[in-house]
Order: structure tokens, then C-alpha cells, then sequence
DNA sequence: AGCACGCCGACT
DNA sequence: GTCGGCGTGCTC
């Protein structure tokens, strides 16, 4: 039976079958592999050598070259991948393109040459330069005719990764006698320099290193002694990081649990780390790689650094340069016992002993991968873990009903530091943004000299302008949204598709009437009502319109800091005192079964912002009694949030949520309304009558937001039992109806209403 | 995803 | 008339 490559390409398709390169029997699972596509290459990925029959192997094409000896994504991680494709209903090659990130679309060297016995002259035009039997640069040939050669097996191809060069100032001449005498020390100097260090990338820096005048080094050039030349830029050093002061503190002795699947939650920040730090010390010193997944980029830092201080520690990062992150995954592959910290792409490094996996935050809604195949990090750390045999370790500051749903063999619950919680009742409130309690104990942080931040639900300085007359609001003209007020900028702004424009003179709507702007107040609103309150203290504004220098406050100078939930992921501020929301419903009032979960641990990660310190946290709210603030304000928190959560996973059993249920999203969108509910309605319809039970079917429901960027969006949810019925399910929806209707899926949908793009 | 093709609306 | 937007189909 001849034999043939499955290769995954980057890309929305499935997976492939080539033949192997020409003269090669097959290639290493999980190499990189150049494939003949629409006419030019592409790099691929081996998932599999399979075998064919040999009617088959006629109609298959030949890969052009295998780039890789051994493994570029190791069998675990080829796993996940597949998996993820499995549960998502995407094509493989997507969840591909999700995953790996790196490698794929490096430059390469492509060369092609003779096979022997065969006659250039038969080749057409263009093939005179092959004659020979050398390698020759396949740049030189027309891709079609190349094409052509290929499949009829005349010529042969080599693909390497093209290295990284640079154009340097070289030693090209050894001196001479025309370079000796008395005046040309300086230049000899130079010459003597470049030889023994190596290339320079300019004159100027030649003559600094070489400690000579810059006359003498453009002197090298211009006699010819030395000169550019394109050199191999040699490849950068891993990213290693460095321990930063954000201290763990002491570390107990490191040991590593064996438990399959653990839990640690609760406590504080700072404790979560040293239990992180315990198991990766010891998972380490027995020579292994531990993988640490984070759910967003400033992650990174903290958990880098803290684990930094006990063992060697190496950092993905997506402001990586290609080089950087390939030198990553040349040291990983080594096998260097280390830890790697890093978001998602870092699941599909190729660590040659790994021992272990952590999920940082492993409630954070930033899991979810917001584009390609939309997948939940989470759960593809989980597969990783289980395929490479490692046991798998979650942290977070709050147990939710899908973490402790996970098969857990081991759950470590720190006790809480209680919050000194105030709820301020803003139904009780005469003033607006700041209640009269806020503005109270702002004055105070401004009398004493201490620090506050205040978090505000929006940015921009409201959520939009309307007609003092008859209210309308200045809409978006692609979106069913108000545009939103930036007063510092003067202009309205859709938050949704970026429109903006200036703010118009007076009302369309009733005939010029003046504008005001809406009560949704904004960051920048908040700023200006809270510089009232505290001047002369400086007020810092954080989000994601303003890029704020916040050494002042890292320094412990007095101030108030205004932003958006972002704030949240700052390191503490020093002498912090108070914590205040001014919106505190805004954490729980969208429509998301998770809404209430996550604005309690929203609430838990924001009490962790004082360090040790324990502020005040203040919270402006219309529902002081609301679960959330009952919970928080509790007596004994420990037994509140367990109680919370308890109620929590039965309610979503009850009514039939994750993580009781899987559940997929089908978001159906057309320009024109009446077009997307029919062909909403169609796709319900048709899951009907493929038998899908109407209690696992919701919908067609219009979104709440109905129409973003000229597209009108519908709904229909579908619920079942486990992954595999529900991904059966989604195979047959139709997902290109044609006539202008899009139809995209969210397998584990997060937010519940967004637009998916 | 990228690319080629084909269809209708707004212009030199 | 044809330019160019978008929608559709295809890739071993």
C-alpha cells in the first residue's frame, strides 16, 4: 500500500492527503511540510502518515519538501488541535491557524534541480538555467512551470528556513603594505577590530567600538578593506525573564501534587502565585518543563516575574518578533528544564519534557479565543494535559460552577481576606456621578494624602448626546447604538464599528435644538467630578483611550486613578485606601447567564488590588440588596461565596446551562432584516426535522443589539447533553445559504449577544 | 484565508 | 460604455 501525508494547512479547510517530497518515503508526524497550493507553496503540518490505495495515490500531488526532521508541534498539542476542531465544528486547518502560531510563515529558501537522466531540453521555456544537475534558486521559474515539472516528477526541491540576514560593514582584506606608516595607525586599529569581533552594522559604530576617529573607518571602506556585505543575523536568545520585586515571599518547600486534575482557589493573589511557585519549583528541580497558560498579555509580567525568583523562566508574548518566538521554540524543544509563561499560542510549544500544566485565572472570560475557531483556552489546556499524561492545575480567585465541574481530584480552598465592603444606595443619591458617600470619602483620601481608584463602567465621557428637546439620541449611522461622547477629543465615537464624527450643532431629529449628554457617565466625565473633589491631588485616567504614566502612583504619590475595569489588572498601588464603583450593577446588568458569577469575581480580583492592604471598597448601586454585594458583605465570606456558588451551579443545572449543558450559538446576519430572520428561521427548521429536540433549540431571537456595522443579526441556541451531540448537530447546518446570509458559530459562546466577526 | 470570477450600481 | 463593490466557489 503506497503511503501519503495528512498535512493541516493554516487555513479554513480540512485536512489534505499529498504524497511524500519526491525521493522521500514519508516525513515525521508533526513536521513542517511545504505543499504545492493554488499554484504557488505553502507550509503545512504533517498530522499523519496514512496509507492509500493505489488508485488513490495516482490522483494525490507530491509535497514539495519536509522542512523539519523531527517534530514541530509535538503529539499532544496535534491532539488538542484536533480536538478543538472536533468540538468547535471547524475545520482542522482553523483550529490550526488558532493554535500555532509560530512557524508557519517563516521566509524559506526553495530550490529545485534536475532528477538525474532527465533532459532539460523536453522542460519548455524557461528550463535552460536547470541543466546540470545543480541547485538552482526555484524564485527563478515561473510557479506554473514549476507546478508542471513537479507533476511530472522531473525535478527535485529543497526547503529550508530562510535565516534572518542583515547588511554589516565586513573585514574584506587582510592589511597590506598600503595600509602601514604612522598615519594609518587608526585605520589598521579598525581593520584589527572588525577581524577579531566581527561584523559592525555601520562605519560610526566601527570607529566607537574600535575607539578611532569615524574618518578612519569610512577610510576601510572606501580603499575596499572592509565593506557591507548581507550577513546571517544569528538568532536571538530566548526570552528569558528576570524576577521582578512584586515578591512572592518565602517558598515553602516546592512539591508537586500527582493528583490528575486540581483546583486551587480563593485566598489571595499573592497566595494563589506561592502555590503556583511550590508546584513549578519542584516540577522543575525534577528536570521537567512546567507550561503555565495566562489568560491576557499583562498576565505575563506578574506570574513571569514572581516565578522568576525559584526557577529559570521563559516568556511567550505576542509583541515576540517571529526569531524570538522560533529561538523560544528551538530552547523548549531542547528539552531545558524551565517554566513558560504565555497566553493561549503557548499550548502548542513544543516542550520535550513537560511535566505539568497550570491554568493562571482559569475563570477569566478572557479564555475565550475571540476569532478563528472561537475556542475556550481553558478546555484546550485540559485536552494538552490529558494527551501528554501531566497533571493539569487551575487557580482562581473564585470557584465557578465550570471550573469545579471539571472531574477534579483535588481542590485546595484558601480562606478569603474579608473585603470592608459599603454599598452606597444611589436611589438614595441626589447627586450624579459621585453620591454623596463617595464624594465624602474622596475628600478624605485628598485630606489625608493617600490613593484612590475609581472604577467607571465606560470610557469616553458619556454614553452618548440627545436632544434637550425630545431626547433622540445622535445614533450610529451602520449600528442601532448611540454614538458616545468624547468630550476631550469633541467627537462622537461608535464603540461598536469606530464611525466617528463631530458632534452636530443641534438636533436632526426636532430642528436644531441643543444637545446634552446622556446620564451613562463616562471615564472621562467621572475625572472631571472627581478633580473637583480631591484639587489639588492629581487625577490619572486608565483605559483604553488613555495611555497614562503612572509612576507618581507606583512611587506612592497621593492621587485618584479613573478607568474602566482595566485598572484592575494594574499592580497595587502602595498607600491605596479606596476602591470605588460607580456603577457596581454595571458588573451584572447584561443578559449572560454568567453575568452575576462574574461580576462576583470581578469584585473578589478588585479587593486584591490593595496588596495586603485592606481599603475601604465602595460601591454605588440602584440594588444594594443584590446577591453580588449580599455575598461580598457577608460576615463570613468563605461560607457566602461556597453558598453563592453552590446556588449558582444547581440554577444553571436547573435550567439547563453550561456547564450542565454544552451549548452553540448560531449568529445568522444579512443586510436587510426581514432576509436574516427567514434564513434564521430556515436553520431552525432544519435542525428540527434532522430530529434535534425543541427543548434543545432556542430561538430565532433578534440580538439585542439588532443591527452592527449594516447587518442585522438572529439568533438560534442550541443545548445538548455533551460536545460530540451538539458538534453532530451543528454538521448539519448549512453554513453558506447564499443570497448575502452569513452564518458563523460559537461553540461555549461567552458573550451571549456580541456580534461575531 | 486568499484568490479568481461574476454580477449589478455609479461614474469618467 | 467600464470601474469596483460585494458575494460565491475552490484549494490535495
Amino acid at each position: 500500500m503506497p503511503r501519503a501525508l495528512e498535512v493541516w494547512l493554516p487555513l479554513p479547510v480540512p485536512a489534505f492527503t499529498f504524497l511524500a517530497p519526491h525521493g522521500r518515503s514519508e516525513a515525521p508526524p508533526g513536521a513542517r511540510v511545504v505543499v504545492p497550493w493554488q499554484g504557488g507553496v505553502r507550509i503545512g503540518v504533517v498530522a499523519e502518515v496514512v496509507e492509500v490505495g493505489v488508485a488513490a495515490a495516482l490522483e494525490l500531488r507530491e509535497a514539495v519538501a519536509c522542512i523539519d526532521a523531527s517534530p514541530w508541534l509535538l503529539a499532544p498539542a496535534r491532539r488538542m488541535i484536533k480536538a478543538q476542531a472536533a468540538r468547535t465544528a471547524a475545520p482542522v486547518g482553523l483550529a490550526l491557524a488558532t493554535m500555532l502560531t509560530v512557524g508557519l510563515d517563516v521566509p524559506l529558501d526553495h530550490s529545485v534541480r534536475l532528477v538525474d537522466g532527465v533532459d532539460a531540453e523536453g522542460l519548455g521555456a524557461g528550463a535552460d538555467a536547470l541543466s546540470g544537475g545543480d541547485w538552482h534558486d526555484a524564485e527563478a521559474f515561473r510557479p506554473e512551470a514549476l507546478s508542471t515539472w513537479r507533476e511530472h516528477g522531473l525535478v527535485e526541491e529543497r526547503v529550508r528556513v530562510r535565516p534572518a540576514r542583515e547588511r554589516m560593514l565586513c573585514a574584506l582584506r587582510a592589511a597590506d603594505a598600503e595600509l602601514g606608516g604612522r598615519a594609518r595607525e587608526a585605520q589598521r586599529r579598525a581593520l584589527a577590530w572588525l577581524e577579531e569581533h566581527g561584523p559592525m552594522p555601520s562605519a560610526a559604530e566601527l570607529a566607537r567600538a574600535a575607539d578611532v576617529g569615524p574618518g578612519a573607518a569610512r577610510a576601510l571602506v572606501h580603499k575596499g578593506y572592509a565593506g557591507y556585505r548581507d550577513v546571517i543575523t544569528p538568532l536571538p536568545a530566548p526570552p528569558w525573564v528576570a524576577a521582578t520585586h512584586a515578591a512572592v515571599g518565602e517558598l515553602a518547600s516546592p512539591a508537586a501534587s500527582d493528583a490528575r486534575r486540581s483546583l486551587v482557589h480563593g485566598g489571595h493573589r499573592a497566595e494563589r502565585l506561592r502555590a503556583l511557585a511550590r508546584e513549578v519549583a519542584a516540577v522543575v528541580q525534577a528536570r521537567h518543563q512546567a507550561l503555565v497558560v495566562v489568560p491576557e498579555a499583562a498576565s505575563v509580567d506578574v506570574v513571569a516575574g514572581a516565578l522568576a525568583a525559584f526557577v529559570p523562566t521563559l516568556v511567550f508574548r505576542a509583541e515576540h518578533a517571529p526569531e524570538q518566538r522560533g529561538a523560544l521554540w528551538a530552547e523548549v524543544a531542547r528539552g531545558t528544564p524551565a517554566a513558560l509563561v504565555g497566553t493561549y499560542p503557548v499550548l502548542a510549544a513544543p516542550l520535550a519534557r513537560l511535566g505539568q500544566v497550570h491554568v493562571w485565572d482559569a475563570a477569566s472570560p478572557s479564555y475565550k479565543i475571540v476569532s478563528g475557531t472561537r475556542s475556550v483556552a481553558r478546555r484546550d489546556a485540559d485536552v494538552l494535559a490529558e494527551a501528554a499524561h501531566v497533571p493539569l492545575i487551575g487557580y482562581d480567585v473564585l470557584a465557578t460552577a465550570e471550573l469545579r465541574d471539571q472531574r477534579l481530584d483535588r481542590v485546595e480552598a484558601l480562606p478569603y481576606p474579608a473585603p470592608r465592603l459599603v454599598t452606597s444606595d444611589l436611589r438614595e443619591s441626589s447627586t450624579w456621578p459621585l453620591g454623596g458617600e463617595l464624594i465624602r470619602v474622596l475628600a478624605q483620601v485628598a485630606q489625608r494624602g493617600r490613593q484612590a481608584v475609581v472604577v467607571v463602567p465606560r470610557r469616553g465621557f458619556a454614553s452618548g448626546l440627545a436632544c434637550r428637546a425630545c431626547g433622540t439620541p445622535v445614533m450610529c449611522p451602520h449600528c442601532d447604538l448611540p454614538l458616545r461622547w468624547h468630550a476631550q477629543r469633541g467627537r462622537l465615537r461608535c464603540h461598536q464599528c469606530g464611525h466617528a464624527r463631530p458632534a452636530p450643532a443641534g438636533c436632526a431629529h426636532c430642528g436644531g435644538e441643543p444637545l446634552a449628554p446622556l446620564p451613562g457617565a463616562g471615564t472621562e466625565w467621572v475625572a472631571r467630578e472627581v478633580e473637583r473633589v480631591v484639587a489639588p491631588l492629581p487625577v490619572w485616567t486608565v483605559d483604553a483611550d488613555h495611555r497614562t504614566d503612572l509612576t507618581a502612583l507606583f512611587d506612592g504619590d497621593p492621587g485618584v486613578v479613573v478607568g474602566t475595569t482595566a485598572v484592575l489588572r494594574l499592580a497595587p498601588p502602595p498607600v491605596l485606601s479606596l476602591l470605588a464603583f460607580t456603577l457596581g450593577d454595571a458588573l451584572y446588568g447584561h443578559e449572560d447567564f454568567r453575568a452575576e458569577e462574574q461580576a462576583l469575581r470581578t469584585m473578589l480580583l478588585a479587593a486584591e488590588l490593595a496588596g495586603e492592604r485592606r481599603p475601604l471598597l465602595l460601591v454605588q448601586t440602584f440594588q444594594s440588596d443584590h446577591t453580588v454585594w449580599r455575598t461580598l458583605g457577608a460576615r463570613d465570606v468563605d461560607a457566602a461565596v461556597a453558598a453563592f456558588s453552590d446556588a449558582t451551579r444547581a440554577r444553571r443545572a436547573r435550567f439547563g446551562y453550561p456547564p450542565a449543558t454544552q451549548w452553540a450559538r448560531v449568529q445568522v446576519s444579512h443586510r436587510d432584516r426581514g432576509r436574516a430572520d427567514a434564513a434564521a428561521s430556515a436553520i431552525a427548521q432544519t435542525l428540527r426535522t434532522a430530529g434535534v429536540p425543541d427543548d434543545a433549540l432556542l430561538g430565532p431571537v433578534v440580538a439585542a443589539v439588532a443591527r452592527v456595522r449594516d447587518r442585522y443579526a438572529v439568533h438560534v441556541f442550541l443545548r445538548a447533553s455533551d460536545d460530540l451531540t451538539l458538534a453532530q448537530w451543528i454538521e448539519r447546518i448549512d453554513r453558506r445559504p447564499g443570497d448575502g446570509v452569513q452564518v458563523r458559530i460559537d461553540v461555549d459562546p461567552y458573550d451571549v449577544d456580541a456580534h461575531l466577526t
